[in-house]
DNA sequence: CGCAATCTTGAATCATTTCAACATAAGTGG
DNA sequence: CCACTTATGTTGAAATGATTCAAGATTGCG
Protein backbone atom coordinates (compact mmCIF):
# COMPACT_ATOMS: atom_id res chain seq x y z
CA UNK A 1 0.00 0.00 0.00
CA UNK A 2 2.70 2.42 0.82
CA UNK A 3 5.33 0.38 -0.96
CA UNK A 4 5.85 3.45 -3.91
CA UNK A 5 6.00 6.17 -0.72
CA UNK A 6 8.84 4.35 1.20
CA UNK A 7 10.99 4.16 -1.87
CA UNK A 8 10.69 7.55 -2.26
CA UNK A 9 11.33 8.42 0.93
CA UNK A 10 14.22 6.03 1.27
CA UNK A 11 15.88 7.08 -2.01
CA UNK A 12 16.18 9.88 0.40
CA UNK A 13 16.89 8.86 3.83
CA UNK A 14 16.70 5.79 6.04
CA UNK A 15 12.99 4.80 7.69
CA UNK A 16 13.16 2.78 10.95
CA UNK A 17 10.61 -0.20 11.51
CA UNK A 18 8.44 2.16 14.00
CA UNK A 19 8.46 5.35 11.03
CA UNK A 20 7.30 2.77 9.10
CA UNK A 21 4.60 1.27 10.92
CA UNK A 22 3.17 4.81 12.02
CA UNK A 23 2.90 5.74 8.21
CA UNK A 24 1.47 1.93 7.50
CA UNK A 25 -1.03 2.29 10.50
CA UNK A 26 -1.38 6.28 9.21
CA UNK A 27 -4.00 4.97 6.70
CA UNK A 28 -7.46 4.72 7.95
CA UNK A 29 -9.07 3.76 4.87
CA UNK A 30 -8.31 3.58 0.86
CA UNK A 31 -11.16 4.61 -1.60
CA UNK A 32 -11.59 4.29 -5.11
CA UNK A 33 -12.26 7.11 -7.37
CA UNK A 34 -12.86 7.35 -11.14
CA UNK A 35 -11.32 8.89 -13.26
CA UNK A 36 -11.76 12.78 -13.54
CA UNK A 37 -13.33 12.95 -10.06
CA UNK A 38 -12.95 15.93 -8.27
CA UNK A 39 -12.49 14.75 -4.73
CA UNK A 40 -11.51 18.06 -3.06
CA UNK A 41 -12.54 21.15 -3.79
CA UNK A 42 -11.11 24.84 -3.02
CA UNK A 43 -11.84 26.02 0.40
CA UNK A 44 -13.55 22.88 1.53
CA UNK A 45 -12.66 22.01 5.04
CA UNK A 46 -10.44 19.03 5.58
CA UNK A 47 -9.86 16.62 8.61
CA UNK A 48 -7.37 14.12 6.67
CA UNK A 49 -4.36 13.91 3.81
CA UNK A 50 -4.69 11.73 0.57
CA UNK A 51 -2.37 9.19 -0.03
CA UNK A 52 -1.97 8.17 -4.07
CA UNK A 53 -1.47 4.77 -4.08
CA UNK A 54 -2.60 4.21 -7.73
CA UNK A 55 -3.00 6.23 -10.77
CA UNK A 56 -2.73 9.84 -11.29
CA UNK A 57 -3.79 12.58 -9.69
CA UNK A 58 -3.74 16.53 -10.29
CA UNK A 59 -4.39 19.74 -8.24
CA UNK A 60 -5.83 22.50 -10.11
CA UNK A 61 -6.69 26.82 -9.52
CA UNK A 62 -9.37 27.89 -12.48
CA UNK A 63 -10.37 31.66 -13.03
CA UNK A 64 -13.61 32.89 -13.31
CA UNK A 65 -13.77 32.80 -17.18
CA UNK A 66 -13.31 28.94 -17.29
CA UNK A 67 -9.54 28.76 -17.67
CA UNK A 68 -7.78 26.05 -15.83
CA UNK A 69 -4.05 25.86 -14.14
CA UNK A 70 -3.11 22.67 -12.81
CA UNK A 71 -0.31 23.46 -10.60
CA UNK A 72 0.78 20.09 -9.89
CA UNK A 73 1.03 16.14 -11.47
CA UNK A 74 1.16 13.18 -8.63
CA UNK A 75 2.11 9.96 -9.23
CA UNK A 76 1.50 6.55 -6.95
CA UNK A 77 3.52 7.11 -3.84
CA UNK A 78 3.38 10.94 -3.46
CA UNK A 79 1.34 13.00 -0.29
CA UNK A 80 -1.40 14.66 -2.56
CA UNK A 81 -2.32 17.09 -0.10
CA UNK A 82 0.10 16.44 2.46
CA UNK A 83 -0.04 20.42 3.07
CA UNK A 84 -3.72 20.03 3.82
CA UNK A 85 -2.88 19.15 7.42
CA UNK A 86 -1.36 22.33 8.34
CA UNK A 87 -3.60 24.62 5.88
CA UNK A 88 -6.79 22.96 6.76
CA UNK A 89 -8.16 24.29 3.41
CA UNK A 90 -6.71 24.26 0.24
CA UNK A 91 -5.98 26.95 -2.31
CA UNK A 92 -6.86 24.56 -5.11
CA UNK A 93 -8.62 21.37 -5.89
CA UNK A 94 -7.58 18.14 -6.40
CA UNK A 95 -8.94 15.61 -9.20
CA UNK A 96 -8.21 12.24 -10.39
CA UNK A 97 -7.06 11.67 -13.93
CA UNK A 98 -7.09 8.53 -14.27
CA UNK A 99 -9.03 5.52 -11.56
CA UNK A 100 -7.46 5.82 -8.87
CA UNK A 101 -6.58 4.44 -5.26
CA UNK A 102 -5.96 6.35 -2.18
CA UNK A 103 -4.88 6.10 0.93
CA UNK A 104 -6.77 8.74 3.61
CA UNK A 105 -4.54 9.29 6.25
CA UNK A 106 -6.71 11.79 9.26
CA UNK A 107 -4.89 14.78 9.95
CA UNK A 108 -5.13 13.86 13.97
CA UNK A 109 -3.10 10.63 13.36
CA UNK A 110 -0.40 13.25 11.10
CA UNK A 111 -0.36 15.13 14.66
CA UNK A 112 0.57 12.31 16.84
CA UNK A 113 3.32 11.95 14.13
CA UNK A 114 4.20 15.15 15.05
CA UNK A 115 4.58 14.58 18.65
CA UNK A 116 6.04 11.35 18.64
CA UNK A 117 8.23 10.78 15.57
CA UNK A 118 10.26 14.04 15.12
CA UNK A 119 12.56 12.30 12.23
CA UNK A 120 9.48 11.25 10.41
CA UNK A 121 7.67 14.86 11.05
CA UNK A 122 10.93 15.86 8.91
CA UNK A 123 10.70 13.49 6.35
CA UNK A 124 7.04 14.65 5.81
CA UNK A 125 7.64 18.03 5.91
CA UNK A 126 10.57 17.56 3.55
CA UNK A 127 8.61 16.16 1.23
CA UNK A 128 6.12 18.65 1.45
CA UNK A 129 8.89 20.96 0.69
CA UNK A 130 9.89 18.84 -2.40
CA UNK A 131 6.35 19.82 -3.91
CA UNK A 132 7.37 23.22 -3.42
CA UNK A 133 10.49 22.97 -5.62
CA UNK A 134 8.51 21.38 -8.14
CA UNK A 135 6.08 24.19 -8.13
CA UNK A 136 9.31 26.52 -8.45
CA UNK A 137 10.16 24.15 -11.40
CA UNK A 138 6.40 24.79 -13.01
CA UNK A 139 7.23 29.01 -12.90
CA UNK A 140 10.24 28.85 -14.18
CA UNK A 141 8.74 27.16 -17.05
CA UNK A 142 5.51 28.62 -17.35
CA UNK A 143 7.70 31.88 -17.07
CA UNK A 144 10.46 31.62 -18.98
CA UNK A 145 10.81 28.81 -21.04
CA UNK A 146 8.68 28.61 -24.77
CA UNK A 147 6.26 26.20 -25.71
CA UNK A 148 8.70 23.13 -27.22
CA UNK A 149 11.08 23.43 -24.32
CA UNK A 150 8.32 23.80 -21.34
CA UNK A 151 6.35 20.51 -23.05
CA UNK A 152 10.08 18.58 -23.01
CA UNK A 153 10.40 19.48 -19.47
CA UNK A 154 7.24 18.01 -18.22
CA UNK A 155 8.03 15.19 -20.18
CA UNK A 156 11.22 14.61 -18.53
CA UNK A 157 10.56 15.58 -15.31
CA UNK A 158 7.30 12.49 -14.78
CA UNK A 159 9.81 10.42 -17.01
CA UNK A 160 12.48 10.48 -13.89
CA UNK A 161 9.73 10.72 -10.91
CA UNK A 162 7.60 7.54 -12.33
CA UNK A 163 11.44 5.39 -12.77
CA UNK A 164 11.50 6.36 -8.51
CA UNK A 165 8.25 4.68 -8.30
CA UNK A 166 9.31 1.16 -10.83
CA UNK A 167 6.51 2.99 -13.22
CA UNK A 168 8.78 3.92 -16.24
CA UNK A 169 10.69 1.63 -18.83
CA UNK A 170 13.89 3.29 -19.89
CA UNK A 171 12.32 4.21 -22.75
CA UNK A 172 9.18 5.82 -21.88
CA UNK A 173 6.20 5.16 -19.55
CA UNK A 174 2.05 5.76 -19.48
CA UNK A 175 0.99 8.92 -19.02
CA UNK A 176 -3.20 8.87 -19.31
CA UNK A 177 -3.52 13.07 -19.81
CA UNK A 178 -5.48 14.01 -22.79
CA UNK A 179 -3.99 16.83 -24.43
CA UNK A 180 -6.38 19.20 -22.87
CA UNK A 181 -5.41 18.20 -19.66
CA UNK A 182 -1.48 18.93 -20.77
CA UNK A 183 -2.10 22.45 -21.83
CA UNK A 184 -3.53 22.89 -18.88
CA UNK A 185 -0.51 21.79 -17.31
CA UNK A 186 1.81 23.94 -19.76
CA UNK A 187 -0.18 27.33 -19.38
CA UNK A 188 -0.84 26.50 -23.50
CA UNK A 189 -3.96 25.59 -25.55
CA UNK A 190 -4.85 22.47 -26.59
CA UNK A 191 -4.52 23.34 -30.26
CA UNK A 192 -0.75 24.69 -29.70
CA UNK A 193 0.28 21.83 -27.35
CA UNK A 194 -0.82 19.72 -30.39
CA UNK A 195 1.63 21.00 -32.79
CA UNK A 196 4.22 21.45 -30.02
CA UNK A 197 3.89 17.29 -29.75
CA UNK A 198 4.22 17.07 -33.57
CA UNK A 199 7.53 19.23 -33.26
CA UNK A 200 8.97 16.67 -30.93
CA UNK A 201 8.18 13.94 -32.85
CA UNK A 202 9.05 15.10 -35.79
CA UNK A 203 12.85 16.36 -34.01
CA UNK A 204 13.23 12.68 -33.04
CA UNK A 205 13.24 14.03 -29.08
CA UNK A 206 9.49 12.66 -27.45
CA UNK A 207 6.50 10.70 -28.92
CA UNK A 208 3.20 11.26 -27.15
CA UNK A 209 0.54 9.46 -28.50
CA UNK A 210 -2.38 7.51 -27.27
CA UNK A 211 -1.52 7.84 -23.90
CA UNK A 212 2.02 6.82 -24.40
CA UNK A 213 5.20 8.54 -23.29
CA UNK A 214 8.28 7.58 -25.61
CA UNK A 215 11.67 8.77 -25.07
CA UNK A 216 12.85 8.86 -28.43
CA UNK A 217 16.41 10.96 -27.50
CA UNK A 218 16.66 11.13 -24.13
CA UNK A 219 19.86 13.14 -24.39
CA UNK A 220 18.42 15.54 -26.71
CA UNK A 221 15.32 16.03 -24.70
CA UNK A 222 16.98 16.78 -21.74
CA UNK A 223 18.69 19.53 -23.43
CA UNK A 224 16.05 21.30 -24.81
CA UNK A 225 13.95 21.08 -21.91
CA UNK A 226 17.27 22.03 -19.83
CA UNK A 227 16.10 19.30 -17.74
CA UNK A 228 18.39 18.84 -14.10
CA UNK A 229 16.84 15.94 -12.12
CA UNK A 230 18.38 18.15 -8.77
CA UNK A 231 15.45 19.68 -8.42
CA UNK A 232 13.22 16.81 -7.58
CA UNK A 233 15.33 16.00 -4.78
CA UNK A 234 14.91 12.10 -5.55
CA UNK A 235 18.62 11.43 -4.63
CA UNK A 236 19.97 10.62 -0.94
CA UNK A 237 21.14 13.74 0.17
CA UNK A 238 24.77 14.61 0.11
CA UNK A 239 26.76 16.60 2.28
CA UNK B 1 14.15 41.46 15.51
CA UNK B 2 10.93 38.94 15.08
CA UNK B 3 8.37 40.50 15.80
CA UNK B 4 7.33 40.69 12.44
CA UNK B 5 7.55 36.86 11.81
CA UNK B 6 5.22 36.79 15.37
CA UNK B 7 2.75 39.24 13.91
CA UNK B 8 2.09 36.48 10.98
CA UNK B 9 1.67 33.39 12.98
CA UNK B 10 0.08 35.01 15.41
CA UNK B 11 -2.65 35.99 12.80
CA UNK B 12 -2.71 32.31 12.32
CA UNK B 13 -2.92 30.32 16.27
CA UNK B 14 -1.24 30.91 19.03
CA UNK B 15 2.20 30.98 20.11
CA UNK B 16 2.92 29.85 24.34
CA UNK B 17 5.83 32.07 25.61
CA UNK B 18 7.99 29.19 25.30
CA UNK B 19 7.67 28.75 21.66
CA UNK B 20 8.08 32.56 21.57
CA UNK B 21 11.69 32.25 22.84
CA UNK B 22 12.36 29.02 21.17
CA UNK B 23 11.57 31.52 17.90
CA UNK B 24 14.19 34.30 19.45
CA UNK B 25 16.60 32.28 20.27
CA UNK B 26 16.74 30.61 17.21
CA UNK B 27 18.81 33.37 15.56
CA UNK B 28 22.29 32.65 16.01
CA UNK B 29 23.34 36.00 14.07
CA UNK B 30 22.12 39.04 12.00
CA UNK B 31 23.67 40.14 9.35
CA UNK B 32 23.17 43.20 7.00
CA UNK B 33 23.49 42.47 2.80
CA UNK B 34 23.67 45.47 0.72
CA UNK B 35 20.88 45.30 -2.61
CA UNK B 36 21.45 42.83 -5.27
CA UNK B 37 23.51 40.58 -3.20
CA UNK B 38 23.41 36.92 -3.84
CA UNK B 39 23.44 35.31 -0.69
CA UNK B 40 22.40 31.81 -1.41
CA UNK B 41 23.58 30.16 -4.44
CA UNK B 42 21.83 27.59 -6.16
CA UNK B 43 22.74 23.71 -5.14
CA UNK B 44 25.40 25.08 -2.41
CA UNK B 45 24.89 23.20 0.91
CA UNK B 46 23.32 24.96 3.99
CA UNK B 47 23.64 24.65 7.76
CA UNK B 48 20.83 27.19 8.30
CA UNK B 49 17.76 28.97 7.22
CA UNK B 50 17.29 33.03 6.76
CA UNK B 51 14.98 34.79 8.38
CA UNK B 52 14.07 38.30 6.96
CA UNK B 53 14.25 40.98 8.88
CA UNK B 54 14.40 44.12 7.18
CA UNK B 55 14.20 44.48 3.29
CA UNK B 56 13.07 42.66 0.01
CA UNK B 57 14.41 39.25 -1.20
CA UNK B 58 13.65 37.61 -3.86
CA UNK B 59 14.23 33.69 -4.87
CA UNK B 60 14.95 33.07 -8.56
CA UNK B 61 15.60 30.05 -10.95
CA UNK B 62 17.99 31.00 -14.33
CA UNK B 63 18.10 29.66 -17.61
CA UNK B 64 21.40 29.08 -19.96
CA UNK B 65 20.31 32.09 -21.78
CA UNK B 66 20.19 34.36 -19.12
CA UNK B 67 15.92 34.25 -18.83
CA UNK B 68 15.64 34.71 -15.19
CA UNK B 69 12.69 33.52 -13.20
CA UNK B 70 11.66 35.15 -9.95
CA UNK B 71 9.82 32.39 -7.74
CA UNK B 72 9.00 34.35 -5.00
CA UNK B 73 9.06 37.54 -3.19
CA UNK B 74 10.14 37.98 0.62
CA UNK B 75 8.60 40.47 2.82
CA UNK B 76 10.42 41.23 6.71
CA UNK B 77 8.72 38.54 8.75
CA UNK B 78 9.15 35.60 5.82
CA UNK B 79 11.50 33.01 6.41
CA UNK B 80 13.18 33.02 3.20
CA UNK B 81 14.43 29.53 2.89
CA UNK B 82 12.98 27.36 6.06
CA UNK B 83 12.91 24.72 3.01
CA UNK B 84 17.04 24.93 3.02
CA UNK B 85 16.87 22.65 6.63
CA UNK B 86 15.12 19.82 4.92
CA UNK B 87 16.51 19.99 1.23
CA UNK B 88 19.58 21.05 2.22
CA UNK B 89 20.83 22.48 -1.33
CA UNK B 90 18.32 24.59 -2.69
CA UNK B 91 17.41 24.55 -6.05
CA UNK B 92 17.03 28.17 -6.84
CA UNK B 93 19.87 31.10 -5.23
CA UNK B 94 18.34 33.99 -2.91
CA UNK B 95 18.73 37.63 -3.72
CA UNK B 96 18.45 40.68 -2.12
CA UNK B 97 16.38 43.67 -3.56
CA UNK B 98 17.04 45.88 -1.25
CA UNK B 99 19.64 46.10 1.57
CA UNK B 100 18.79 43.58 4.04
CA UNK B 101 18.87 42.72 7.58
CA UNK B 102 18.29 38.89 7.85
CA UNK B 103 18.48 36.84 10.63
CA UNK B 104 20.47 33.04 10.78
CA UNK B 105 18.72 30.79 11.81
CA UNK B 106 20.92 27.17 12.28
CA UNK B 107 19.32 24.16 11.33
CA UNK B 108 20.50 22.11 14.39
CA UNK B 109 18.67 24.57 16.52
CA UNK B 110 15.32 24.11 14.08
CA UNK B 111 16.04 20.41 14.54
CA UNK B 112 16.50 21.07 18.48
CA UNK B 113 12.51 22.54 17.97
CA UNK B 114 11.47 19.44 16.06
CA UNK B 115 13.00 17.37 18.86
CA UNK B 116 11.04 19.35 21.47
CA UNK B 117 8.11 21.47 20.39
CA UNK B 118 5.38 19.97 18.13
CA UNK B 119 3.58 22.34 17.67
CA UNK B 120 5.65 25.02 16.86
CA UNK B 121 7.01 22.35 14.46
CA UNK B 122 3.67 22.37 12.65
CA UNK B 123 3.29 26.19 13.06
CA UNK B 124 6.67 26.50 10.79
CA UNK B 125 5.69 23.29 8.61
CA UNK B 126 2.36 25.53 8.10
CA UNK B 127 4.74 28.19 7.15
CA UNK B 128 6.48 26.31 4.19
CA UNK B 129 3.11 25.52 3.19
CA UNK B 130 1.94 28.84 2.66
CA UNK B 131 5.02 29.72 0.56
CA UNK B 132 4.45 26.54 -1.55
CA UNK B 133 0.68 28.43 -1.72
CA UNK B 134 2.06 31.56 -2.99
CA UNK B 135 3.85 29.29 -5.92
CA UNK B 136 0.53 27.88 -7.26
CA UNK B 137 -0.96 31.32 -7.29
CA UNK B 138 1.96 32.47 -9.51
CA UNK B 139 1.86 29.39 -11.53
CA UNK B 140 -1.47 30.36 -11.89
CA UNK B 141 -0.57 33.89 -13.04
CA UNK B 142 2.28 33.11 -15.22
CA UNK B 143 -0.06 30.04 -16.97
CA UNK B 144 -3.61 31.79 -17.63
CA UNK B 145 -3.64 35.45 -16.38
CA UNK B 146 -2.70 37.47 -19.44
CA UNK B 147 -0.30 40.84 -18.15
CA UNK B 148 -2.33 43.24 -16.93
CA UNK B 149 -4.17 40.71 -14.51
CA UNK B 150 -0.64 39.24 -13.66
CA UNK B 151 0.46 42.34 -12.95
CA UNK B 152 -2.35 43.16 -11.18
CA UNK B 153 -2.53 40.52 -8.76
CA UNK B 154 0.85 40.73 -7.83
CA UNK B 155 0.18 44.53 -6.01
CA UNK B 156 -2.78 42.82 -4.60
CA UNK B 157 -0.69 40.35 -3.25
CA UNK B 158 2.12 42.76 -1.61
CA UNK B 159 -0.37 44.81 -0.33
CA UNK B 160 -2.10 42.33 2.30
CA UNK B 161 1.30 41.08 3.02
CA UNK B 162 2.39 43.98 3.70
CA UNK B 163 -0.33 45.33 5.50
CA UNK B 164 -0.02 42.44 7.82
CA UNK B 165 3.25 43.26 9.20
CA UNK B 166 2.46 47.44 9.37
CA UNK B 167 4.54 48.28 6.23
CA UNK B 168 1.87 49.64 3.86
CA UNK B 169 -0.65 51.84 4.17
CA UNK B 170 -4.49 51.48 3.10
CA UNK B 171 -3.43 53.20 -0.34
CA UNK B 172 -0.09 51.77 -1.03
CA UNK B 173 3.25 50.92 -0.13
CA UNK B 174 7.25 51.21 -0.54
CA UNK B 175 8.67 48.95 -3.41
CA UNK B 176 11.83 49.09 -4.16
CA UNK B 177 11.62 46.91 -7.78
CA UNK B 178 12.99 48.07 -11.11
CA UNK B 179 10.79 47.17 -13.93
CA UNK B 180 13.05 44.49 -15.13
CA UNK B 181 12.81 42.99 -12.10
CA UNK B 182 9.44 42.96 -11.68
CA UNK B 183 9.35 41.44 -15.31
CA UNK B 184 11.21 38.55 -13.55
CA UNK B 185 8.37 37.85 -11.88
CA UNK B 186 6.21 38.26 -14.45
CA UNK B 187 7.44 36.38 -16.94
CA UNK B 188 7.37 39.47 -19.54
CA UNK B 189 9.87 41.33 -20.47
CA UNK B 190 10.61 44.54 -19.30
CA UNK B 191 9.26 46.36 -22.31
CA UNK B 192 5.88 44.81 -21.37
CA UNK B 193 5.47 45.42 -18.20
CA UNK B 194 6.60 49.29 -18.51
CA UNK B 195 3.37 49.49 -21.28
CA UNK B 196 1.23 47.33 -18.66
CA UNK B 197 1.78 49.76 -15.67
CA UNK B 198 1.22 52.67 -17.87
CA UNK B 199 -2.25 50.75 -18.81
CA UNK B 200 -2.68 50.04 -15.29
CA UNK B 201 -2.45 53.52 -14.09
CA UNK B 202 -4.45 55.18 -17.09
CA UNK B 203 -7.46 53.10 -15.97
CA UNK B 204 -7.09 54.69 -12.48
CA UNK B 205 -6.01 50.93 -10.75
CA UNK B 206 -2.89 51.16 -9.64
CA UNK B 207 0.24 53.55 -10.04
CA UNK B 208 3.58 52.20 -9.64
CA UNK B 209 6.46 54.86 -10.06
CA UNK B 210 9.50 55.81 -8.38
CA UNK B 211 9.69 52.42 -5.96
CA UNK B 212 6.47 53.21 -4.82
CA UNK B 213 2.55 51.63 -5.44
CA UNK B 214 -0.03 53.58 -5.28
CA UNK B 215 -3.38 51.71 -5.06
CA UNK B 216 -6.23 54.22 -6.79
CA UNK B 217 -9.22 51.88 -7.32
CA UNK B 218 -8.69 48.68 -4.96
CA UNK B 219 -12.04 47.56 -5.75
CA UNK B 220 -11.22 47.34 -9.21
CA UNK B 221 -7.53 46.48 -9.01
CA UNK B 222 -9.02 43.07 -7.14
CA UNK B 223 -11.79 42.93 -9.97
CA UNK B 224 -9.21 42.85 -12.73
CA UNK B 225 -6.81 40.82 -10.73
CA UNK B 226 -9.23 38.06 -9.55
CA UNK B 227 -7.68 38.55 -6.36
CA UNK B 228 -8.99 36.22 -3.00
CA UNK B 229 -6.72 36.71 0.02
CA UNK B 230 -7.62 33.19 1.29
CA UNK B 231 -4.45 31.54 -0.40
CA UNK B 232 -1.98 33.90 1.57
CA UNK B 233 -3.55 31.71 5.03
CA UNK B 234 -3.03 35.61 6.53
CA UNK B 235 -6.40 34.86 8.50
CA UNK B 236 -6.67 32.78 11.37
CA UNK B 237 -7.71 29.63 10.80
CA UNK B 238 -11.87 29.14 10.95
CA UNK B 239 -12.72 25.67 11.80
C1' DC C 1 -22.36 0.46 -34.79
C1' DG C 2 -22.92 5.08 -33.75
C1' DC C 3 -22.07 9.03 -30.85
C1' DA C 4 -19.06 11.83 -28.24
C1' DA C 5 -14.60 13.01 -27.05
C1' DT C 6 -10.22 13.85 -28.67
C1' DC C 7 -6.92 14.95 -32.04
C1' DT C 8 -5.30 17.41 -36.27
C1' DT C 9 -4.63 21.06 -39.56
C1' DG C 10 -5.09 25.71 -41.79
C1' DA C 11 -5.79 30.61 -41.77
C1' DA C 12 -6.51 34.84 -39.45
C1' DT C 13 -5.76 37.35 -35.31
C1' DC C 14 -3.72 38.85 -31.11
C1' DA C 15 -0.57 39.45 -27.16
C1' DT C 16 3.89 39.79 -26.29
C1' DT C 17 8.69 40.20 -27.77
C1' DT C 18 12.43 42.19 -30.11
C1' DC C 19 15.15 45.80 -31.59
C1' DA C 20 16.36 50.35 -31.55
C1' DA C 21 16.36 55.05 -30.20
C1' DC C 22 15.80 58.42 -26.96
C1' DA C 23 14.54 60.42 -22.19
C1' DT C 24 14.92 60.54 -17.46
C1' DA C 25 16.74 59.45 -13.07
C1' DA C 26 20.29 58.05 -9.99
C1' DG C 27 25.06 57.58 -8.56
C1' DT C 28 30.07 59.04 -8.58
C1' DG C 29 34.06 61.70 -8.68
C1' DG C 30 36.10 66.14 -9.35
C1' DC D 1 27.32 71.13 -6.50
C1' DC D 2 27.91 70.20 -11.13
C1' DA D 3 29.34 67.12 -14.93
C1' DC D 4 29.70 62.77 -16.34
C1' DT D 5 28.33 58.10 -16.49
C1' DT D 6 25.45 54.36 -16.03
C1' DA D 7 21.10 52.34 -14.91
C1' DT D 8 16.36 52.65 -15.60
C1' DG D 9 12.29 53.98 -17.92
C1' DT D 10 9.59 55.16 -22.33
C1' DT D 11 7.94 54.79 -26.93
C1' DG D 12 7.41 53.11 -31.85
C1' DA D 13 7.59 49.69 -35.49
C1' DA D 14 8.31 45.10 -37.04
C1' DA D 15 8.53 40.30 -35.97
C1' DT D 16 7.09 36.21 -33.56
C1' DG D 17 4.94 32.67 -30.77
C1' DA D 18 0.70 31.40 -29.30
C1' DT D 19 -4.37 31.84 -29.66
C1' DT D 20 -8.73 31.65 -31.84
C1' DC D 21 -11.99 29.87 -34.83
C1' DA D 22 -13.49 26.51 -37.71
C1' DA D 23 -13.61 22.18 -40.11
C1' DG D 24 -12.54 17.54 -40.70
C1' DA D 25 -10.31 13.05 -39.10
C1' DT D 26 -9.58 9.68 -35.69
C1' DT D 27 -10.26 7.26 -31.56
C1' DG D 28 -12.65 5.28 -27.79
C1' DC D 29 -16.82 3.97 -25.50
C1' DG D 30 -21.62 2.34 -24.45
Amino acid sequence: MIEKLLLKLRARDSLSPVEETALREGIAEVRDYPADKTFVREGELLNFSTLLIEGLVCRYKDLSGGERQIAAIHVPGDFVDLHSFSLKRLDHSIMTLSPCKVGIVPHDRLTKITETLPHLTRLLWFSTNVDAALHREWELSLGRRDALSRTAHLFCELQARLEVVGMAEPDGYDLPLTQTELAECLGLTNVHVNRTLKVLRERGLVDFRGHRVTIQDREALEQVAEFNRAFLYLDRRVF
